[in-house]
DNA sequence: ACATTAAGTGATT
DNA sequence: AATCACTTAATGT
C-alpha cells in the first residue's frame, strides 16, 4: 500500500484529495512502539504528529515525575497543543507518548502555515480538534471547581465546632450530606479519608475534631 | 432477640 | 462525585 493510499483510507473522510496529496508528499509515516516518547517537554518540535493507528497519550509531568494524563489521541486525531506551536515558540509544553504500538503521520511544522491557508478541510479539522479538546477541559474544570467535597466537609465541621464551642459535633453523615447537597455515601467516604489523615475521629452520630 | 437506623464498601456510571 | 446494592455496626424496645 502506498503512503497516499494509506492516508486516503484513514483520513479520506475528513480531508480533501489535494490535502491528502500534500500530506503524502511532505509528511512521513512511521511506526512506533508502545512507550516511545515522541515529544518531551522542552523539546523543539519540528514535526506535528497525527495518529493514524493505535493510541497516543499526551501527558504533563510534574516536578515529582508523576505523569498526569491530559488526554488520549485515537486515530485521525492530533494534539491541539502542537498546533499552537506553528505560530509561536516551537518548544513543547507537554510529553507525547505512545500508549500502544502505532503509526503516526509526521508533518513538518514549517509547512503547517500553508495547510491552513490552502485547505479548508484542514482548517475544519483543526477547529474540530480544538473543539473536542475544549470540551474535555471544560469537564475537568467543572470537577475541579465544584467537586472539592472533602474541603467543604472539613470547613463545615470547623464552622459547627466554632458555633458550638466544642470539638465534638453530634451529627449524622446524612445531615451533613443534606446541608452540602450531596449523598450520604460520599460524605461517609470522605469522612473516612479525613479520619485516616488523622484530622477527625468518627463515632456513631458524632464526629470529633483533632 | 429483633427491628431500626447509621455507617462502611465495592462496583458502576 | 453520584447512585445502587449490599454488608456491618450501633442502638432502642
Amino acid at each position: 500500500m502506498t503512503k497516499r493510499e494509506k492516508l486516503e483510507e484513514i483520513l479520506g473522510d475528513i480531508f480533501s484529495d489535494k490535502l491528502l496529496d500534500d500530506l503524502a508528499a511532505n509528511g512521513r509515516i512511521q511506526k512506533f512502539e508502545e512507550g516511545t516518547h515522541i515529544i518531551s517537554r522542552g523539546d523543539m518540535v519540528e514535526e506535528v504528529p497525527i495518529v493514524l493507528s493505535g493510541t497516543a497519550k499526551v501527558v504533563r509531568t510534574d516536578d515529582k515525575g508523576e505523569e498526569h494524563i491530559l488526554f488520549y489521541l485515537n486515530p485521525t486525531e492530533a494534539c491541539t497543543a502542537t498546533f499552537s506551536i506553528c505560530s509561536d515558540s516551537k518548544i513543547s509544553e507537554i510529553d507525547f507518548i505512545m500508549e500502544t504500538d502505532a503509526e503516526l503521520l509526521l508533518y513538518p511544522v514549517k509547512l503547517m502555515d500553508s495547510l491552513t491557508k490552502e485547505f479548508p478541510s484542514w482548517r475544519y479539522y483543526v477547529c474540530r480538534n480544538y473543539g473536542s479538546r475544549m470540551k474535555e477541559f471544560l469537564q475537568t474544570m467543572d470537577t475541579i471547581a465544584f467537586m472539592k467535597m472533602d474541603e467543604r466537609i472539613l470547613k463545615y465541621l470547623e464552622k459547627a465546632s466554632d458555633a458550638l464551642q466544642t470539638k465534638t459535633i453530634n451529627i449524622t453523615h446524612q445531615e451533613i450530606a443534606n446541608d452540602l447537597s450531596t449523598s450520604r455515601v460520599v460524605v461517609s467516604r470522605l469522612l473516612k479519608q479525613l479520619e485516616k489523615e488523622g484530622k477527625i475521629q468518627l463515632k456513631r452520630n458524632r464526629i470529633e475534631l483533632l
